[in-house]
DNA sequence: AGAGGGCCAACTGTTGACAGTTTGCTTGGT
DNA sequence: ACCAAGCAAACTGTCAACAGTTGGCCCTCT
């Protein structure tokens, strides 16, 4: 537990953080679950104060809820709280996706181009999902604004990573959003940034719906 | 200092952390200004803990950078990190708009639209602006997304804020900005949520090139 | 038996001391 | 005079004990 190599120059706070990010990813703390700061510190072998910090950051990031003197819970799920997210992130990606295909360069579009056709080839061999590419993720970058960046990549995918968890995998919509994402790309070469952005808010509403037909199954 | 009353189930931290606010809105603690945990605290008359809390938080939302073990800094402000903010809050007060135009009630839009007469005559009238009725802020209430309004109110607000301070006083943008705004409450009310956005963010482009003019003045 | 109030335990908030790291200054060499 | 290595002061990170608050339990009263 903790990253067990003792590493210096890195913050226990730091490397609590990492820990508890992946407990409730990992479903160990489910959301309602309560954080107990003394409960935490005995099990990772420190003290209150690194483990007080590192849930004062996730609350920060709204994983975990709090008020004063009262005891921290795990942010429970709501189907609102859901639509909420998505229509954020529809705002965001949207508009990451206008500005990269204003911003990228014809090399970086031709390289995601390249990336995607092997994603196919791969999809269609039926090999499983290798998430080491990731088309939101080099969207995003090639934006080139580290605030849009950092609260897509950081915040809203912590959130969204909650849900993924939920409603459990998602493989039978790998082609359908392999086609959405060629789309997208097109436009990016086209370099319409319009249409890149309508495109990229469709298709996460389509994965929104998508969601919510999951979590009513339940 | 450090809002004198002795308000009991009110955490040291969350007061230390409002005083910090408030101080860099006042630019008594300047961008790029170290701080210093030790001195705060002596100086508030406090520990270190409720001072090393409130800039963990400062941190959270970027008014302060950190590397671990090297001294905070208050953000220092420059014209890349001003277009990536508006970038981003184009992106989210557009969508705000857009949702605004189909969720608010009619009564909310005539409320709107009442208020933003009252502010017309108050703007023709010569008497200096009350900030008291804020445009921005009841849109966004509007939407009916209190993720969004999280992120609009809390943390793109304080950043913004600091670049306001830097330019100054904007008195001459005054009634452009009620044209527009005229412009968006129309769009509500029509319900014509692709208008909304497109008008809000043609706004808000409006004020990022006016603050860039008065900042490259400098 | 049910409702209300007061006590106790558990938890959060705060404090001051101690440990580890960085930074700027000093000092010696070239 | 300039540069580099090393030293010391200042600062950040960590800890364990103490203070204040909340929530649940029990007891009493109706």
């Amino acid at each position: 537990m903790l990253g067990d190599l003792d590493d210096k120059a890195v913050p226990l706070a730091d490397r609590v953080f990492d820990t508890l990010l992946l407990r409730i990813y990992a479903g160990e703390l489910a959301p309602g679950a309560v954080v107990n700061e003394a409960a935490l510190a005995e099990e990772l072998q420190t003290s209150r104060g690194p483990v007080r910090e590192a849930i004062r950051r996730l609350q920060g990031i709204r994983l975990v809820t709090r008020e004063p003197y009262m005891r921290s819970r795990v942010l429970s799920l709501s189907a609102e709280a859901a639509r909420e997210l998505f229509e954020m992130r529809a705002a965001l990606e949207g508009m990451a996706c206008r500005l990269a295909a204003l911003r990228m360069t014809d090399a970086d579009i031709e390289a995601l181009l390249v990336a995607l056709e092997g994603e196919r080839q791969r999809v269609e061999s039926g090999a499983q999902a290798v998430d080491a590419f990731d088309f939101h993720a080099r969207l995003v970058e090639g934006c080139q604004n580290t605030m849009i960046h950092g609260a897509l990549c950081g915040d809203l995918y912590h959130l969204l990573r909650m849900y993924r968890r939920k409603s459990g995998a998602v493989p039978e919509r790998k082609e359908v959003a392999f086609d959405e994402h060629w789309q997208i790309a097109r436009a990016l070469r086209a370099r319409d940034g319009e249409l890149a952005e309508s495109l990229m808010r469709a298709h996460i509403n389509r994965a929104c719906e998508h969601l919510f037909s999951q979590l009513l199954q339940d």
